[in-house]
RNA sequence: GCCUAAGUGGCGGAAUAGGUAGACGCACAGGACUUAAAAUCCUGCGGGUGUUAAAACCCGUGCCGGUUCAAGUCCGGCCUUAGGCACCA
């Protein structure tokens, strides 16, 4: 039999026997590993794929049999941009490309053999999925958690949608490229900004990789600092944020946000009306990046006739405008001190204003004092009236409380995380089930009417303006108002594709319900999320949505947990092996297709396990891949070598316990490369005997099995045994990993100088003996006093003399 | 600029608690088998001094210092690369 037929015969095997099969009823502790579900695109399979698939594969494959109940499932992310802009080109139904694509992807997962359970498989797409999404979008309404806010959004002009602050990253389409401009727009939002600090705390109850820790904790982005109330001239007021309140006295002016609220508030007392006004133009045409770029030269302008008062001082300060500063984010406004802030040094300078210094230590005529430098080193105030004289970290404390005790500032954290903008102007997405009657603005659609079904129509291309491609089907928009039975319209906008993804993991555990997203019982069976792999691009924004869908299912009692995932890993990419990102501009794609056909699914397998650091980018390397050929076929080969024995051989069995240990380790920390390295050390050891046992093969089929698990089988059964998939994990003795012998390194004075034999703890006193004996040591120790004799047993022996 | 991760042979990488640096694999070189090739097997493989051959010795984990009997690993200061964030107040 050739390696393909071995691969379809054990693939029939599990398909026909439901091997993978898993009940939430089992009587078996419950194990979930979960992969991200893929995106389904036009291009089939990635080789990447196969790389963390088949990680999880492992882990899955070796917790069966060591008895857990193992739920490993695949699903589909299908809903999105993509696969709207290839039906758009293709002029087919986005649903008939998604299921087309789907059936590739699903057959290259099978050719691999990966053990996924098929029963619970589903897309985001599917209207008995999507209905709980829509569902879900409702209990967040009905908890008063979403809400509809005209803001300004991020615009893509070539995509003509709406993108969130995260897609719209550095100012560009994270799709397409192009520039983002600011539009005005009316969005569905979810009130995330509100869990922040929900979201920070629950990280302690997760196993997360501490760089996914930091990556969510750095999207949140807390600060603390002090909100104070500044008094307008003439009346009026506004607040400013600071984390840097120690400079307060250093204030020579104050920059407000051109989009914000205030200025508009501000406009009719400003005297330079026409100056003001062209400047706020000016500035809504720019993005997030030309905001950045063109402000190295510090654009802005005073607001003539607005003075406000120094919180402290009361002295009169100017007010101006500029665009550093974002409405969206703090108060919109910020206190100047040009001196100890290089920003506003740099628009002190632009604009000709006055500096202040009130940190003594560094001189400020050319450059700001800034905090990173002052903070922590014992710099004191000067020119700050009673505060003189303090350190910046008593005077941070001291100003802080007189500003509060006279009701003047407030104690606040501020986060960068800001709402969910929810709304998509696309077709190919989760409609909002929502409903806007004129007499009672928008009611939410009746949960028994769900699911709000996409309609099949012919022409799904966004229109100029912006709306969704739904608002041109006026039989599908036009409805009766749920409440008072009025006519009315639906929400033609659609769910971002984050959606669907949010809380698929917890549809895994109860796929079928028609009752419920899934059962608590369910839920509660599985228990959470155990292994969750998937790549670092989606460690900060997937997971944080992700995180606070779940927060909200459990605030109002319908998950288990506060947090459903508990370790949360993330692979490193598979690059081309020109060490560049595959794509097909680059002509570096390795299709897993072409492999699987010259060198079958397994070799791919191990090749893949072992190609390098998990964690870390590898090129590809057809080389690197042949040599794990070599080593699956020098384990068909050691078949022959199988004698009358039976049992361990006795020097063989510490490396055969060693090799139990270290694949089941290796295979739950991320160290399949050392894994697969394991089992080729104990092939080669086994190869160079005149002849081996049945046990010792099957054992070292059995280790093998989760990588490669198809070759293993067949060779398996050859052997006699029952198949490896309804076997036990092979049980490893600690007492036997342990050598007789070893061989440790002899140092005088911290510098090698031979080796010894020793029996594994064996005493100093005779290790002495040894070691005092060897020629090459006696050599160093001539003429020369022992001054300590340092032995930690079975490691090293380092003499000290003089 | 800030945050995070990383920097080890020709290459991918290993060293799980500070204890013989380079496991395992690739590539390469030499040899065996073969009419030949492939496959397979054996040997070598960080740099250098040295030797008929060994032995032995010196240098070596991005750079400079430090702690320690002992540092790839810990500490301080730099440099480089990758990823993330960024006029964030």
């Amino acid at each position: 039999m050739n390696m393909l037929e071995i691969e379809k015969k054990w693939q029939n095997y599990w398909d026909t026997h439901h091997t993978f099969e898993v009940k939430n009823n089992d009587t078996k502790p419950p194990y979930y590993v979960l992969v991200e579900f893929p995106y389904p695109s036009g291009s089939g399979l990635h080789v990447g794929h196969v790389r963390s698939y088949t990680a999880q594969d492992a882990i899955a494959r070796m917790k069966r049999m060591q008895g857990y109940n193992v739920l490993y499932p695949m699903g589909w992310d299908a809903f999105g941009a993509p696969a709207e802009q290839y039906a758009i080109k293709n002029h087919i139904h986005p649903k008939e490309a998604v299921q087309e694509n789907i059936k590739t992807f699903k057959q290259q997962m099978k050719n691999l053999g990966f053990s996924f359970d098929w029963t619970r498989e589903f897309s985001t797409t599917d209207p008995e999925y999507y209905k709980w999404t829509q569902w879900q979008f409702l209990q967040f309404y009905k908890h008063n958690m979403a809400y509809k806010a005209t803001i300004s959004v991020n615009w893509c002009p070539n995509c003509k949608t709406v993108l969130s602050n995260e897609d719209a990253a550095g100012g560009v389409c994270e799709r397409c490229g192009n520039a983002v401009e600011q539009k005005e727009k009316s969005q569905w939002m979810l009130k995330m900004a509100s869990y922040a600090e929900d979201l920070l705390k629950g990280l302690d109850d997760t196993n997360f990789a501490n760089k996914v820790k930091l990556g969510q904790i750095n999207w949140i982005g807390k600060s603390k600092g002090v909100e104070v109330d500044i008094d307008i001239v003439g009346g009026g007021k506004f607040s400013i944020f600071t984390t840097c309140i120690e400079t307060i006295y250093g204030i020579t002016f104050f920059v407000i946000a051109p989009d914000g609220k205030l200025i508009k508030e501000l406009l009719p007392r400003v005297k330079n009306k026409e100056e003001v006004l062209k400047y706020i133009e000016e500035t809504k045409k720019k993005s997030n990046m030309a905001r950045t770029e063109l402000n190295k030269g510090k654009s802005g302008c005073e607001l003539i006739g607005i003075k406000a008062l120094h919180p402290i001082t009361k002295e009169e300060v100017p007010v101006f405008l500029g665009d550093f500063v974002l409405g969206e984010y703090g108060t919109g406004a910020v206190m100047a001190v040009p001196s100890h802030d290089q920003r506003d040094f740099e628009y002190a300078i632009a604009h000709n204003l006055k500096m202040k210094q009130v940190i003594a230590g560094k001189d400020t005529t050319n450059e700001a004092y800034e905090k990173q430098d002052y903070l922590n080193v014992g710099a004191k105030l000067i020119n700050s009236a009673e505060f003189t004289g303090l350190t910046v970290e008593e005077a941070k404390e001291k100003i802080t409380a007189k500003l509060v005790k006279e009701g003047l500032a407030r104690v606040v954290n501020n986060y960068k995380m800001r709402d969910w903008i929810f709304s998509r102007q696309r077709f190919w997405g989760e409609p909002i089930p929502m409903i806007y009657c004129k007499d009672c603005g928008w009611v939410p659609m009746a949960e028994k009417d769900l699911p709000l079904l996409l309609p099949d129509v012919a022409e799904y291309l966004p229109t100029d303006d912006g709306e969704s491609p739904l608002a041109k089907i006026t039989d599908w928009v036009n409805t009766t108002c749920p409440k008072c039975g009025k006519p009315a319209k639906r929400e033609t906008d659609t769910m971002p594709n984050w959606a669907g993804s949010s809380w698929y993991f917890l549809r895994f555990m109860d796929a079928h319900n028609d009752q419920e997203f899934a059962s608590m019982d369910a839920m509660k069976y599985w228990n959470r999320v155990d292994w969750y792999n998937g790549g670092m691009e989606h460690t900060a924004r997937h997971l944080l949505y992700a995180r606070f869908w779940v927060q909200f299912l459990y605030n109002i009692g319908l998950v288990p947990h506060k947090e459903m995932i508990w370790t949360r890993v993330s692979h490193g990419m598979v690059l081309g092996t020109n060490n560049e990102k595959m794509s097909k501009s680059k002509g570096n794609v390795i299709n897993p297709d072409d492999i699987i056909k010259e060198y079958g699914a397994d070799t791919l397998r191990v090749y893949e396990s072992f190609m390098g650091d998990y964690q870390a980018d590898v090129p590809w390397s057809t080389e690197s891949l042949k040599g794990c050929k070599r080593f699956i076929d020098k384990v068909i080969r050691l078949k022959d070598k199988i004698g009358n024995l039976t049992g361990y051989q006795k020097d063989l069995e510490p490396l055969i316990h060693k090799s139990i240990k270290k694949v089941e380790y290796d295979t739950l920390h991320l160290g399949y490369n050392t894994a697969i390295s394991t089992l080729m050390i104990l092939t080669n050891a086994l190869q160079n005997k005149e002849a081996i046992s049945k046990e010792e093969y099957h054992v070292l089929l059995t280790l093998l099995n989760p990588y490669a698990p198809h070759i293993t089988e067949e060779l398996n059964e050859q052997i006699g045994y029952p198949p490896l998939c309804e076997s036990s994990w092979p049980k490893y003795d600690e007492a036997k990993t342990i050598d007789e012998t070893k061989i440790i390194g002899v140092q005088v004075n911290g510098k090698l100088r031979g080796e010894v034999a020793i029996n594994t703890n064996e005493e100093e006193k005779s290790v002495r003996e040894k070691v005092f004996n060897i020629e090459n040591i006696q050599k160093y120790l001539a003429g020369k006093e022992v001054v300590k004799f340092i032995y930690i047993p079975n490691k090293i022996v380092n003499i000290i003399v003089k």
